[in-house]
DNA sequence: GTTTTTGCACTGACCAGTCAGTTCAATTAC
DNA sequence: GTAATTGAACTGACTGGTCAGTGCAAAAAC
């Protein structure tokens, strides 16, 4: 009677049934708010019947706030080693806002329904999910912040800026302009858009250069 | 259309009501999004018997599709004139992007719970009021995209510029910059966000010394 | 006297969460 | 080998509650 969970440390069977849940969930939600979906439509799309759901998360809620912390997990690892690997490389730091601004843009192309699902919760109160929300926010928006303050430290960006205004700036850039480009334009590709959010970075729109 | 005070589309109490109503409305669906709200929440806060919000109203849905064109509405407007006024006192594009910029801030701070709304919805798809979203958030980005084309046709602004990119991605650095200075430091002035998306948006970011 | 608002009871659809029962892969017994 | 046993994983009908929208007579506002 020994825990015989023999099969290698936690089941893969439950792991996998977690894992289209996620995917059932996110875009669900995504399109119609956590709300107006409802636990048999996640059910349906993830092909398993509604007690497995509550079998495999305490309630609804909760499967939404692993959702959010396993999505924004994601994209934190992410940017944090794009900004560790043009460090290495001894690039400056336009060149880690730069590989950033790309790494978020990869996420975004890859994982759409969460980062649409993220948006539409990010300002919102009073709801079970803030805390956790607000934890998972500032790890990533702190990777942005610390390349931001070793700039000024370095001497690279003026001394003036405000970091934590200008860190949720940049990102406000990416987030709005990738949501737009997978809405409105899908087929470009990130490379160009990739173009379009350097120049601006780098103060490239005003002067004159025509082609 | 007669401007006497009385007439205005209908009668001074049923406007002063639904006035109400979207008052009572924004709070509640920024703070719970749309499908949490009920519509006897939104009559009791807007101090108003249910039957009310039906006679003024044919449904939910609708109250809050009038609700986001009137609110973007506002915006555009404010947008519009900000560039103009800029055009009439003879400034250069870019000052007239600063002076949208700021006109969005003053928005923001005058109607958070709506913007906070507006994107939330914004990316959704599927919804009742998504036609109607789509139609008003081009008005109100068209007015930046405007002000971007005139400044590339005048040669102020290079000829590479993705507009429409551009114009997103301005958007976003506002309205995110914008949200969580209301959420996370709203004792902080306008003046001092401004001048910092300001600095920001004429690349004096990169660049040692300031002013 | 017409428009607007109120108050409130009512309905029918919908939905989160429950639970008694089933499936199945792995383990143990023979 | 194969039969019996175990327990985690899964199932889906069911329950208790919620909520959008209705109907209407009476009051208030204009």
């Amino acid at each position: 009677m020994e825990s015989s969970s023999a099969t290698r440390g936690g089941s893969t069977r439950r792991e996998a049934t977690r894992q289209k849940l996620y995917e059932a969930a996110v875009t669900l939600i995504a399109e119609q708010g956590f709300s107006a979906t409802t636990v048999d439509e996640i059910a349906e799309r993830a092909g398993v019947a509604k007690g497995t759901v509550y079998y495999n998360f305490a309630s609804k809620s909760v499967l939404f706030e692993e959702l959010l912390r396993h999505g924004v997990g994601l994209l934190t690892a992410s940017l944090r080693e794009a900004a560790e690997r043009t460090a290495r490389d001894g690039g400056t730091k336009v060149d880690a806002l730069d590989a950033m601004i790309r790494a978020g843009l990869v996420f975004i192309e890859r994982y759409p329904a969460f980062t649409q699902l993220y948006v539409a919760e990010l300002w919102r109160t009073n709801r079970a999910w803030q805390s956790t929300l607000m934890v998972v926010r500032q790890q990533a928006v702190a990777v942005v912040e610390g390349v931001l303050h070793e700039g000024v430290a370095a001497g690279e960006f003026s001394a003036e800026i405000d970091v934590p205004l200008t860190a949720s700036a940049l990102v406000g850039m990416v987030l709005v302009a990738a949501l737009d480009w997978q809405s409105f334009q899908p087929e470009r590709s990130l490379d160009d858009v990739h173009a379009a959010l350097s120049r601006l970075l780098q103060g490239r729109v005003s002067g004159r250069s025509g082609s």
